[in-house]
Order: C-alpha cells, then sequence, then structure tokens
DNA sequence: TTTTAAATGCAACAATATTGCATTTGCAAA
DNA sequence: TTTGCAAATGCAATATTGTTGCATTTAAAA
C-alpha cells in the first residue's frame, strides 16, 4: 500500500480522495505547507474548507504539527514518526526564509535542554530562526 | 510633559489623539497587545484603520516591535530604549500563556548567545516559551 | 495666522477562517 | 456483495483581520 494511505490507516483516519492528496503534498515536498499554498497551487480543484478540515484532524492525529509563521500565516510540517495524537513534541527548530517565506524544520537541533528562569509554567518552547534559505542564497549570487 | 507625548516628540511624530491613546495603552499594560484587543476593548471609539496604521507607524519608529503570537494573532509589545527605527534588538524571549492568550516579554534572558549550525544565513531568531503565566496559574489553584 | 505635508476617517475590497446543514461516501457488519 | 451509519464532504453564509484609495482634517513649522 503506498505510504500515505498506511499513514490514514495508522491514524485510524478513512481514506479519501483529500486526504490523499494533502498527505502528498506533504510527502514530496520538505517544508512547511499553508492551507493556502495547498488549494491554491499544490493540489488545485479540491474544497477549499475541506483542505482547513483535513489540515485539522492531521493536526489532532499527530501527523502534522502546526507552526505560526513569523509573516502571520499558519502553516503545517510533518511530525517525526514520535508523535502521539494531540501532543506534540517540537524539540526542533524551524527556519523561515524572509525572502521565499518558506519554513523548513530543523530536526537535529535539540531545544530541551535550554534553561530559562521564570515564573511561567512553560510547557514547551519554539524557535524560529530567520534569514535566508540556501536556495535563496544561491540565486542571489547569479 | 506626560511620558507619551515624550515618546512621540523623541520619534519625530506628530501628537494625535489616538497615538496618544493607542501609547497610553502599551504604556499601562505590561503584555503585548494586538489591533484587535485595542479598538475593540482598550481604547474603544477610536478608528479600526488609524490604530492600524498608528501600530505600523510605531512599529517603523522602532517604540514597537511586532510579534506573532502562536495563536496567529498579530501583536506588538513596547521595545527596550535602544530600538533605533526599523531596526529591532529582539534578543528576549516571549512568553505567551496558552491559557489566556496574552504575550509577555522576557528582557533578562539574552538569546545572542545561541549557535546554531545550518545553511540558512540567519539574521535573528526568535524565541517563544509556551505555558501558563503566573496570573492564570494562580487562579486554576482556587 | 498661514501654509502644507501628514494623519485621519470612511468606503470598498481582499484574504483567511469558521459554522451549519444537506448530501455523499468509506467501510464495517450482516 | 449488500446494507447501514457515522464520518467526511461541498456549498452557502458569515466573521474576522488586514489593506488601499481618496477626500477631509489637523499638527506644527514658517
Amino acid at each position: 500500500m503506498e505510504q500515505a494511505k498506511l499513514i490514514l490507516k495508522n491514524h485510524n483516519l478513512k481514506i479519501t480522495k483529500t486526504r490523499i492528496a494533502v498527505l502528498k503534498a506533504f510527502l514530496s515536498y520538505n517544508n512547511a505547507l499553508s492551507s493556502g499554498e495547498l488549494y491554491k497551487s499544490i493540489i488545485r480543484n479540491f474544497d477549499r474548507i475541506t483542505i482547513y478540515r483535513t489540515l485539522q484532524s492531521f493536526e489532532n492525529s499527530g501527523i502534522l504539527h502546526k507552526i505560526t509563521s513569523p509573516d502571520g500565516t499558519i502553516k503545517f510540517a510533518l511530525c517525526t514518526p514520535h508523535c502521539p495524537s494531540k501532543h506534540h513534541y517540537e524539540k526542533h527548530i524551524h527556519f523561515y526564509c524572509t525572502n521565499c517565506g518558506k519554513i523548513y524544520c530543523d530536526e537535529e537541533f535539540d531545544i530541551s535542554e535550554l534553561n530559562i528562569k521564570s515564573d511561567f509554567a512553560i510547557n514547551s518552547i519554539q524557535i524560529i530562526a530567520e534569514g535566508w534559505c540556501w536556495k535563496c542564497n544561491e540565486s542571489k549570487k547569479i
């Protein structure tokens, strides 16, 4: 069985056209995607609202994690296999390219060692590094 | 002269009613505020669009810095006096309360020492710690 | 006081997200 | 294979947030 269907099966989600299409998009891109990017350019002819709901159910199931981009758009990215449903282990950094707007996850960097003192009861820490991605850096040189 | 007017003077901005009202709001609250919070509850009867433009000009002048909240809303917070116009020195952490949605700045923590390896050309790093603020923690205990 | 560039206020518009509800569909059980 | 039903879809309607254009008003310098 193809990968997308397997993932849906493993998360007890029904196999539908939209879900397959959305999942394939995330599997073939290596960066975070917004609902807008999906229904406007990546998987056209799919219902906008259904895509919204698909993303929500994927987040609830632990397939995708949500990232709020510094430019305000909400994006999603594939979770590592360790993510159980509803709880996400986002111990990695997100890289945001201020030129093209893409967000990439870096699974290498472990931020769990960061020690922050405060009177907050901290649950999780998000780090977003902003700059130019390698692609935009390349095209700038030319 | 009152503090709000002084700040406007120092940043070469004309003194207007809306600007005074917005600035006073930020001076009296110790957390980040969104445009919506301002025109819907804090300073009612001020024009919505003018508030947008006021926030933009304050950001350009280095009075406020913009923070994208994990919930997607865009908020602003007072800069430390070191912020020149257009460039912001955001070397501090933001705390986001997942219960009440408020964002607080912690000027103590200096993130400039964080060393991240990547093929990104990193300009700045944002850290957002999520959890429950002391206020929500207190009310939970009751 | 006069002048003028800046700021305002309103309308119009655009993009994004949510909800309700009738219809369709996946899929498990018969 | 067929049936039944909860889940998912698709459309309309609505809400929220942010932007732009333009005529009018205003701050503040001359």
